[in-house]
DNA sequence: AATCCTATATATAATTT
DNA sequence: TAAATTATATATAGGAT
């Protein structure tokens, strides 16, 4: 797709896989959009670079913080970009930081938001169902607030977003309560 | 990109816009795929169409539950496809169900499996800062087992898979039980 | 290291099978 | 309808700024 043909492995180079990164990206969300109004569908993507630089990472978070850890746009179309790092621990020897994105495109609509609402009650007794026992560690999270319906009757066709971060813990699903092992210590 | 350019705005015709979906589809894997691999990243996508038809939907739902909710590869570079709808629970009056598509895509890393790590502490940190008080309704896991090297020493770069998925509740941030208001009623 | 610039590689809309 | 085929629209690699 360019002046020459490359082939699909790691770019070692690490300015060129930056730049690629970030072309390709791009298109990607680009793609996504297009998909999300061709085909009235949801798309969720979320990117985690394993490149970025430490001096941008900590501009980007001052940044974040000086709003909120979640940054968040209501216009659809938009992309929703978090940011976390550990360089604010500091509870490691690790130098350079993993650089996170969360991207999210959506098209919200009553009739999505009725399906969402039936897959989820579904889902759940699916879950007892099948007895599942896991304990996630991460959460994708709903931010549209405490009900499937937010506010009012709300018209037809509005436009919601719904976006992604790393959360704490989760019980398992059995309703067991906050609070398991989260021991996390590495090697 | 194709014989004729065509206006990005909803599909109106059911049919077209079902087969330009699963098209882009594809072609929106296959880019994240090559993301993934160029680029050391991990990019997970959801997607969810609003189209789909029931009978297929209950197909694949019984193909899902014969081996297990999650349908899991391990191999890097694979699709995760999970599957839920509302069909099976018939608790309300809608006829045709929400198909929701999940799709990660990831390589994992030791270097990168630290550095989520790192982050993640980070993160439970910020959150105590900041206060934040939301209750998340849906729960993006990492299904990689209860710890974040899963076995023994884990050999480098090793292939994980993190996936996505519905989950009934979390807990808020400053550890609430499981068992909130998830009344969700319909207008 | 972002942004612009093309030549070329790919994705895909329309068409055919 | 679904799958293969093409003509065309787009994405992007490599280069210049």
């Amino acid at each position: 797709m360019g002046r020459g043909k490359i082939e699909i492995k790691r770019i070692e180079n690490a300015t060129n896989r930056q730049v690629t990164y970030s072309k390709r990206r791009t298109g990607i969300m680009k793609k996504a959009r297009e998909l999300t109004v061709l085909c009235d569908a949801q798309v969720a993507i979320i990117m985690f670079s394993s490149t970025g630089n430490i001096k941008g990472i900590f501009d980007r978070y001052q940044q974040a913080i000086g709003t909120s850890l979640w940054v968040e746009q209501q216009r659809m179309g938009e992309d929703l970009d978090v940011l976390e790092f550990d360089e604010l621990r500091g509870l490691e020897q690790n130098v350079d930081a993993a650089l996170k994105e969360y991207h999210v495109i959506t098209t919200q609509t009553e009739t999505y938001k009725k399906k969402v609402k039936h897959s989820y009650e579904a889902y759940k007794n699916l879950q007892q169902e099948l007895g599942l026992r896991e304990e996630p560690a991460f959460g994708f999270v709903d931010n549209t607030g405490g009900g499937w319906d937010g506010g009012a009757g709300a018209g037809a066709g509005a436009a919601d977003m719904y976006a992604f971060r790393v959360v704490p813990s989760q019980p398992n699903l059995h309703g067991m309560a906050y609070g398991g092992n989260h021991d996390l210590r590495l090697g």
